[in-house]
DNA sequence: TAGAATATTGACAGCGTTGTCATTTTAACT
DNA sequence: AGTTAAAATGACAACGCTGTCAATATTCTA
């Protein structure tokens, strides 16, 4: 019934030992023992026990993916991009939601990782931020690849981080508005325990300064990377009593953009007639409001593709950099109906 | 380093064997035992080991989830319907997105199954609904546990389905609008390849009925479930050149709503006044839409947290009904502002 | 072409559990 | 107390693979 390896090595006249080195593609197997047993596996479908491997080898064929982020689209795309790499390695992709601000759940965690015994992890933000979760993966002694708002130059070791420039991808955006004649530019910004909250910050005001505009801190919202806070978010920025003519607003991703539309909406204001409004990451949000999004694209499945292969890499041991593995990701501007000419407040 | 079970059995001063049923919850272990094998495992912080549990035992400590949904919202409440269940019973989820219609990826996806040695599986509609799917599982031998459209009596062998129960669903929300004085109702159908699209229009049809109102076939648009098929959907309903004078469209998923709501607002139709536009699922989609969404809410985190408890329940070989286990949802209505007293077209 | 160097293969012992079945202990009867 | 049945425990062999290291083929060198 079930094809283990022993027949495999039977059927090809060779031993066990031999299968395994083919399966496994180790060097210094003939070519002429590598066709025989190749066959031998084809003819009798020969699939490997992932379980014995697990057991029998230094390291599984399972990697995890660590996130804690209650946007759908965004999870979704990590995970497909995790698990094409995964198909190609024929590893499996265990995934591990994780509250990061739960104890608990951060323990549960660690349990679970130190059972599974997996081959590596991609942590997403905010846990790849947190230094708490990093000690505590060292210490066990697993390989991580940790996704990361910035660039590869900043941090010292950054051998196992992708960097998403987020900086840049503001800066462009603000850029895009401020050559819209927009001056007076609202910003209502994702958590503050995430890195790319202020990253996104620091973008918007590099390129105010770049252009002369002097930043006003009543045009900052501090919020949360959610369609409510997007929401309430813009509320507060247009509020009468808040005399700050804004004409424009950044919202922390499409999400809260989307937020953003929906408050103008209730307010009566025409986007993009009177107001502007833009995005972050250009998931299907962005294509989905009324009117459509202008927003800095992301390939989030692109992204984790490459921190899987780093992964990989890594744990193959290789230590040269591969180059197809791209390190640093820079969103690119994506022009829709969201924004338009400023309409003249002053 | 690295405690193993028998670090456990020598501490307890037990055999290897009595921890093993101790962590198990095998029978036949006095309480006096059980309290000290647990003692010991504690203070080793034990942890089993999961690839020798799953090599060595009949079966493995995962499941898998297969999916082919392009939803995300729907994904992830699946997949954290059954990491919840999973996360109680010590098991672990693999997850699988496969495209019904690719050939390859079938393969693909039976390879994975029988070298993964999974536990089981929960099966998310349309696959679940393919009986070449489930042809090929009863041969590989594993368990699953389908989550399909319709309702507990229909089928014979449903002792493994948890049903939605689309009809009703249908059925509600057209009542609802009929009670508003809609008369001529559009639908945008979802997917024909998905049973929920067929007992979403029976319902909607049984509605009509029920209240003497003839059932035209030019109020129906075949689509499928995606955004961009609301807008096409919505056009073609609400065209001028067709005089179905609709004063209300079922969307046939918020996604779908979400769309014809936008095709409304490119028209000019002002809705609920003009026209009323219903969803199902109420996924965060429905609350992020202007207006929100009138729809039948659905919580897919707990259904599928109900079939992972069959799954575990049948694994476990208990033949008896678990009470605790609903295998049947009926989805409800909530009413929001997307939907309003019909304008007077007659 | 012998002898050394190297490339290729194989034998065998684990990896950390659970299943099977034999053994011991306890409980339940005469 | 003496049997017998039942419950609790233990010994040991799998599970299917990979790591180690020894054995054998092959190629190279002089």
């Amino acid at each position: 019934m079930k094809v283990t390896i022993n027949d495999v090595a039977k059927l090809a006249g060779v031993s066990m030992k031999t299968v395994s080195r083919v399966i496994n593609k180790e060097p210094s197997v003939r070519k002429k023992t590598y066709d025989i047993v190749m066959n031998a596996v084809k003819e009798l479908n020969y699939q490997p026990n992932i379980a014995a491997r697990n057991l029998a080898g230094t390291s599984s064929f399972a990697v995890g993916l660590v996130y804690d982020n209650p946007n759908a689209y965004y999870v979704i795309d990590m995970q497909n991009g995790v698990l094409s790499r995964c198909k190609e390695e024929g590893y499996e992709l265990v995934i591990h939601p994780c509250s990061y601000s739960d104890d608990n759940m951060q323990e549960d965690f660690i349990t679970m990782i130190k059972r599974s015994r997996l081959a590596g992890l991609v942590l997403t933000p905010p846990l790849s931020e947190q230094q708490k979760i990093i000690d505590m993966l060292d210490e066990i002694g697993i390989q991580y690849v940790r996704l990361l708002s910035g660039r590869a130059t900043e941090t010292e070791n950054s051998s196992n981080c992708i960097f998403v420039d987020d900086f840049a991808a503001a800066h462009e955006i603000t850029e895009h508005l401020i050559s819209l004649g927009h001056k007076r530019i609202g910003f209502v910004l994702g958590d503050k325990e995430h890195k790319s909250t202020s990253e996104r910050l620091a973008g918007y005001r590099q390129a105010l300064q770049d252009h002369d505009i002097s930043y006003c801190e009543e045009h900052i919202f501090e919020g949360s990377y959610s369609f409510e806070s997007g929401v309430l978010g813009a509320q507060h920025l247009l509020k009468d009593s808040n005399k700050n003519n804004i004409s424009a607003i950044l919202g922390g991703n499409d999400e809260v953009a989307a937020g953003a539309l929906f408050a103008a909406r209730l307010m009566n204001i025409d986007i993009p007639a009177q107001l502007s409004i833009t995005g972050f990451e250009d998931s299907p949000f962005s294509r989905q409001t009324w009117p459509k999004l202008t927003t800095a694209h992301q390939a989030n499945n692109v992204i984790s593709e490459h921190a899987a292969r780093l992964l990989f890499s890594k744990a193959r041991g290789s230590r040269k950099q591969d180059k197809e593995i791209i390190s640093t990701f820079t969103p690119s501007l994506v022009i829709r109906q969201s924004t338009g000419v400023a309409a003249d407040k002053a």
